[in-house]
DNA sequence: CAGTATCCGATGCGATACTG
DNA sequence: CAGTATCGCATCGGATACTG
């Protein structure tokens, strides 16, 4: 842990407790309902294990995070204390902000399509299904050979995802660079447009490549608010 | 600058520009209002010059930051670009939760008078000030002694701040432990609760301490909206 | 599986000194 | 005053190995 600002100032309290490196990122995979430690390394696989410990004491003592070992089995459920939640809005503007003026473009190294199927998978509406199950696969020709072709079988209990064939019949395709549809995830490209200039090319029949914006989710910053996320799926069946 | 988290999401990224050591508190200074390289410093006290020079880089780098050499005499003039000034709401609903739920106590190492005092400064509402001059004489007993007695004469064309007698008649006198002003500043204890518990005390001619609640800025923290903050001004004014 | 302990190298940061 | 250059130590974090 860094020394302290030595300030009274809140800002650098919630610095100190915030700023330390992967902190913000493990809050987010909490935020986004992930609670068991694997759960929450498979959204930040670069870290390792030593540290995503490390930082998850600190959490729990600094009050954001309170575990609860595991009833059967080993391990513990990690969950954010209300003080944890309260950072939700505040994480979603840091994103938001991000998106808005951080114009770096998506590298070739961050469009990993484990880390992006992961957040797919996680975001689904799985009530809005148009079928039971719903079989998705998705190509990422430019992704390193083992990361390239993905499974994705939805069913309203729950979904999961395979890198292999699971044999069910596929109902939708996708077929993309992993760049392109890291930019569709995050909101800084409209799906549609995305369709529309064949960066993200989508194959199946119609009505279920209609209904997909209705279940597929996107990212927490794609939306700024409510009234925009419903316009730009109008505008994405639309398409 | 710290490694890449090689991660496309927004959150990354914001972190990767604003998570290292004492960049949020450099953008905080120029959110309120800081243009110059001493001005900054002295809301960053414990900050070398050589990280300041830094960090400045850095954030022009990133584009939060431009600078403009300084037509007369040498230096620059610092400011934020439109994307540092979005960060503004950020980092107060950041301060705001902090306040609220990290729960520390401010220790006595954190309680600079001088950071004090220089915040202190910086929010006055120069133009609702009863008398021009207003002199205040600020005393922390439990200050080092070199920090102990300030002198704040407030004029409507600006404040300044002395630790030395300047001979202006005082108007109102603070005593207060450091620690309580920083409460009082920061909204955890409100002042007109602090003046009945003791633990800070105003002594001055009884209309000039009823009006000093109308032209003494609290910290951006203090008010999580205009509504408490007139209700907290009327509190004080009325205890 | 769900973490923890240990080690070692990189680097971030603070101190000091320096310049126009 | 307004910064910049340099240096050396501390510590942070990644890799590896280990455990119940």
């Amino acid at each position: 842990m860094q020394e302290s600002y030595g300030q009274f100032c809140p800002v650098a309290q919630a610095a100190e407790v915030l700023n330390e490196r992967w902190t913000l990122l493990v809050v987010r995979e909490l935020l986004m309902g992930s609670t068991r430690f694997n759960e929450i390394q498979r959204g930040v696989p670069r870290m390792s294990s030593s540290l995503l410990s490390k930082r998850l004491r600190e959490l729990e003592q600094a009050a954001l995070v309170t575990t609860e070992p595991l009833a059967v089995g080993r391990g513990k459920v990690y969950e954010l204390t209300p003080a944890g939640r309260a950072l939700g809005p505040l994480v979603v503007a840091l994103g938001t902000w991000s998106r808005d003026w951080l114009s770096r473009e998506i590298s070739a190294e961050e469009a990993d399509p484990a880390l992006l199927m992961w957040d797919l998978r996680r975001s689904l509406r799985l009530q809005q299904l148009p079928k039971d199950p719903t079989v998705v696969f998705f190509r990422f020709r430019d992704a390193e050979p083992k990361k390239r072709a993905w499974w994705l079988v939805a069913r309203r209990s729950g979904a999961e995802l395979c890198f292999s064939d699971p044999g069910f019949p596929i109902d939708l395709e996708f077929d993309a660079e992993a760049r392109a549809m890291a930019e569709v995830w995050i909101g800084r490209l409209e799906l549609g447009a995305a369709l529309r200039a064949r960066r993200v090319k989508l194959a199946g029949p119609d009505e279920l490549v209609r209904s997909l914006p209705k279940w597929i989710g996107l990212s927490a910053f794609a939306y700024p608010d409510p009234a925009a996320e419903m316009a730009a799926r109008e505008g994405v069946a639309g398409g």
